[in-house]
DNA sequence: ATATTTTGCTAACGAACGTTAGGTTGCTAA
DNA sequence: TTAGCAACCTAACGTTCGTTAGCAAAATAT
């Protein structure tokens, strides 16, 4: 056991090769020999540090899910006005999916490839931060904050646009990942048009 | 050439069995034969109707694309306010969407998969479609209608929301495909929070 | 009635797939 | 020094993949 050393193991290495490798070609047309060949060592080497396949996808989708979840969590106790609140929700989730974007997209679009037991526990995390951000979104509107009867509409619509962000966001491009939240709240919460 | 045919083609009925094959599983993990089977027929059967299963995937991309630029290109002549104008942009987008959810996902999430020279038509149309979009947007921040300096990250964020939107969206559960659509232009213009 | 086209079949091809078995190498801990 | 283990190898397994060849039946057109 050595503290000291800075060297990724070789489990971290390859999921984090498989990570960039399902972003890029999609994780059905990912191949084993694929990421052996990305990570340079053979496929069947893989399988010293790996059950399968879908236990990197798995592991890819649940690292992330209780990434946001916590964040979510940690959110949901605090004393704030609803648009306080849910600014800070959807700066908080941005900051989860801007600290790894490639995770964040493989996370939203293929985890429907994972099978059961997984798929089946991915599915209640997914619809119990669904539910715990559309109580928030609906506190706003109860208290008429918010226009809107459909709190489910606006959570969802948030959601994808929030989720959307990780295709075309690119930290090169000039705004940091702190800039891009606030003003990608700014948008959903005040809208585009300017205000009289 | 029978006129009166009321049947849809066979190689219709094979691009309408595969899109929705495509939105469930997606494509890499979509087989031939899962197509075979949902349309009733064997597996080589399919290459009397059809040329490869990237055709297919071509196909559908193509069509939508077109009726994405079709609508946009409409709109584009217009003499409206900007925010008239991004307004029925929005739901048009909305309406084509709608049309066809099905193709829409497998539009938006499998296009990756065309090979060339079918991929670098898409990218083109693709970037095409969004310079057209950002135009109109900066028109209305030019005019000092819409707040923001980046209309490209207005319209990436719009895009991304609506598309998003095919994802969760279902006909059945009460909205109508117009409603849905004003009600989302609605939000993205004007946000969330109740105006003073 | 006959020719043509459409639609489908069986059988099979070579390639790629995820994965396992079993062995070799080289570092690490005792 | 040696035992143990992590890391990686070659070889191969059974399966599934997209697709083709060649043929038969049925629908359609002449």
């Amino acid at each position: 056991m050595e503290l000291v050393k800075e060297k990724v193991s070789r489990k971290q290495l390859i999921e984090e090769k498989a990570t960039e490798l399902f972003r890029v070609k999609g994780y059905s047309a990912s191949s084993m020999r694929d990421l052996a060949s990305v990570v340079g060592i053979e496929p069947a080497s893989i399988y010293s540090h790996v059950k399968s396949k879908e236990e990197i996808l798995s592991k890819i989708c649940f690292r992330l899910a209780n990434q946001f979840m916590e964040a979510l969590v940690g959110i949901e106790k605090l004393e704030l006005t609803p648009e306080k609140k849910l600014k800070k929700l959807i700066t908080s989730h941005i900051e989860v999916l801007t600290q790894d974007l490639s995770a964040s997209i493989v996370f939203w679009n293929e985890w429907k490839h994972l099978t059961d037991p997984h798929l089946n526990d991915f599915r209640s995390m997914k619809s119990e931060y669904e539910k715990k951000f559309t109580v928030i979104v609906n506190e706003g509107i109860k208290c008429g904050y918010f226009i809107s009867n459909d709190p489910k509409f606006i959570t969802l619509t948030i959601l994808s646009t929030l989720n959307g962000l990780s295709h075309w966001y690119r930290p090169a491009s000039g705004m940091n990942p702190v800039e891009v939240g606030e003003k990608l709240a700014d948008l959903l919460i005040n809208g585009i048009i300017k205000r009289n």
